[in-house]
DNA sequence: TTCTTAATGCAAACGATTTGCAATTGCATT
DNA sequence: AATGCAATTGCAAATCGTTTGCATTAAGAA
């Protein structure tokens, strides 16, 4: 989620200063990418990025993406089924619950999984690079 | 993790009773999974089958992991990375710590985070059917 | 042993993502 | 503003893991 009110992150002048070129693709996709709150894949990317240039491919969004992860810009799950889906990197660190019947995803932070996580991987002998959870949810039936 | 000895479920008994044939690829594939104590991908099934009877094939792999998984014979993972990886389901629920040098898998299990993990899903009003918590980590450097 | 039908092997199809390549374009330079 | 060149693009073809159609084989009930 990004709409929390916080700063938004300028790619642009970051891009620019790692020599990578600004280009009329890249724009639209990193507008796409702070004007949502979602978590889309590469083809509802593809889609909202045709509605502004229809010249844009899916092979441009998919390069994009990659290098926007390699720049940290964004992070790509990996959630059941078929297509990845991204989301802008700003804000902290949050963990998903995902709504199996309607594909929702809504995020949540528990700094007490967090602080246990880290204890196991220690005692194991392990540092965490990066982890992953995320609990596949049906909304609880009434009474 | 199935040599933690405990019983070997008799999925052959399952089966019959459920109306599936126990075919010869289906004995050794099932075979294979219970010797194991690691999280082989279809490839490798397929390759430790095919020491067996070379006359397997990777469709029957894949169609016989989904038939076990269907009776809840085993479980899919989508760790990182290419392939799904699969683990017989004898045992209890435990989450994974994946060596992302080395690919190794490390199990383990922490009753307060599936607790927390509840509680959380339930403040949101939803029910968890399923989740996945998955550590990518790291040998811890000396000192 | 026979019979019916589920299960198999093979090759082709699949869906998501990546890649080679020739054409385009950002942008640093005049 | 015009130039030059490497970075980026669009397109089509390739890749990778997995699934599927179909003719053939083989469980296992009778
Ligand atoms: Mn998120
Ligand atoms: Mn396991
Ligand atoms: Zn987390
Ligand atoms: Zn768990």
């Amino acid at each position: 989620m990004n709409q929390h009110a916080n700063q938004k992150p300028d790619y642009e002048r970051e891009m620019r200063r790692a020599g990578v070129r600004i280009t009329r693709p890249r724009k639209i996709i990193l507008q796409i990418l702070g004007d949502t709150d979602d978590h889309p894949d590469a083809m509802e990317i593809f889609q909202r990025a045709s509605a502004i240039d229809s010249s844009i491919s899916l092979s441009t969004v998919y390069r994009t993406m990659k290098l926007l992860e390699g720049m940290g810009a964004i992070h790509r799950h990996a959630f059941d089924g078929g297509r990845a889906r991204f989301e802008q990197a700003s804000g902290e660190h949050h963990d998903h619950l995902i709504d199996i019947d309607t594909g929702d995803v809504i995020e949540f932070h528990s700094t007490k999984i967090e602080a246990l996580q880290e204890e196991i991987a220690r005692e194991l002998g392990y540092d965490i690079m990066h982890h992953r959870l995320e609990l596949y949810c049906r909304k609880r039936r009434k009474g």
